[in-house]
DNA sequence: TAGATTGTTAATCGATTAACAATC
DNA sequence: TAGATTGTTAATCGATTAACAATC
């Protein structure tokens, strides 16, 4: 058994479904089908339906999907039915960023905790957070009981401050330094490197993708 | 023509190479496998081989890849070789922590220019750029030549935003708005959401993947 | 030479898309 | 009823992995 599981991609598209849901529920709109999601969404309808059969059968056929009852069984696929507090390593002005959003947006995840290694800055109150010494992490965040992790502290910091909050519990994390986190098998990571991110993105602005330059070329000579 | 162009995919790794290649030069190694790069960034030895193929021949049969060469040439590939000016439009205390990154670390690829739509921050330094008045961009941005772009505003503004960019010639863009951007198909858009990153870690936080439950629960009753 | 490792072709795997019977 | 749209199976496409001759 453990077989069927579902697919990655699938679970990184539910979140732009809600979305976009949202936005559909908030219009009025009460009824959509795959064809004009797949417009909306840029995606195909078939990948919408079979994406969604995965967890149940939401729709209606000849008629599409009814949008608040689509919204809430995706809410409840992704566990957005329960409310998730997110601990956050390093409060940097990234770190602080992070709790901006935190704050205002999603109830259903929060940053409720946020350590720094920097005593000087425990104590400050940054979006809803007290700032809490990072010497005091490991405690705190088996006493709450949190499985989520952020993590914004600089890149050499960022393997040891991993380790901490996994043997504290945290079985899922997002990380923000610029490192290959190691973890055990049960732990997900998802990474967002700003820096990766930016060196990709130089690639397509030079047109490097648009010419069928098959042109191998190598910068110096052989070595 | 046109056709074979670069799988995305492997454009996308080859910062995470170029980042672990820094590393193996800064330690002083002079030379690398396959087999060891994949041990160590978590891939397959065949998978990394046969990206790099893609744009020439690399290494030496028997012995690897060197290391230096190798960044070189990826390097180029990327067109980390030239220097990229980028445009931020937004500075809120994300906008400000991506000026943080940008000025430290790399390069190639440096945030020369930043916009925001409240006057009161016009004239202000964050990192080593001066804030400029988002009505002065699209003039700005066409003086400077700008390609490469990071939106960073609320996402009632994003879209706009985006597409006096894209007018103003910029071709590759770094979103870290919640909406889906509309562009047209030379343009490339990166989306960096950190609220879909978070839900898509509830999904995997709760264990919902390591159950092969299938089944298929549904909040409540056909509506 | 013998061992290591590439570049590349073939095999496999997984994800996307098309097609269509079922049915609202 | 006729038209629309689902859920699902089959076909296609693309990406990953295995295997191996070439060769350092």
């Amino acid at each position: 058994m453990k077989e069927s599981s579902i697919p990655k991609s699938v679970i990184l598209r539910l979140p732009l479904y809600l979305r976009h849901l949202e936005e559909l529920n908030q219009r009025g709109i009460p009824t959509v089908s795959s064809q004009v999601l797949g417009d909306e969404l840029d995606l195909n309808p078939a990948q919408i339906r079979k994406d969604l059969a995965f967890f149940g059968d939401f729709g209606r056929k000849g008629i599409g999907y009814n949008v608040s009852f689509l919204t809430q069984n995706i809410q409840h696929i992704l566990r957005l039915d329960e409310s998730w507090d997110v601990a956050l390593a390093g409060v940097g002005r990234l770190g602080m960023a992070l709790c901006d959003y935190s704050k205002s947006r999603h109830r259903a995840l929060t940053i409720t905790h946020a350590f720094d290694a920097n005593e000087e800055k425990v104590g400050m109150v940054v979006g809803d957070v007290t700032i809490l010494s990072a010497r005091t992490m490991s405690t705190v965040l088996r006493q709450s009981n949190i499985r989520i992790g952020v993590i914004a502290v600089p890149a050499s910091a960022a393997q040891q401050v991993c380790e901490e909050m996994v043997d504290a519990g945290v079985t899922a994390l997002l990380n923000f330094a610029p490192v290959l986190l190691k973890v055990p098998k049960h732990v997900h990571v998802r990474s967002a490197d700003f820096t990766s991110e930016l060196q990709s993105l130089a690639y397509y602005a030079s047109g490097a993708n648009s010419h069928s330059s098959s042109g191998k070329g190598t910068v110096h000579e052989k070595w």
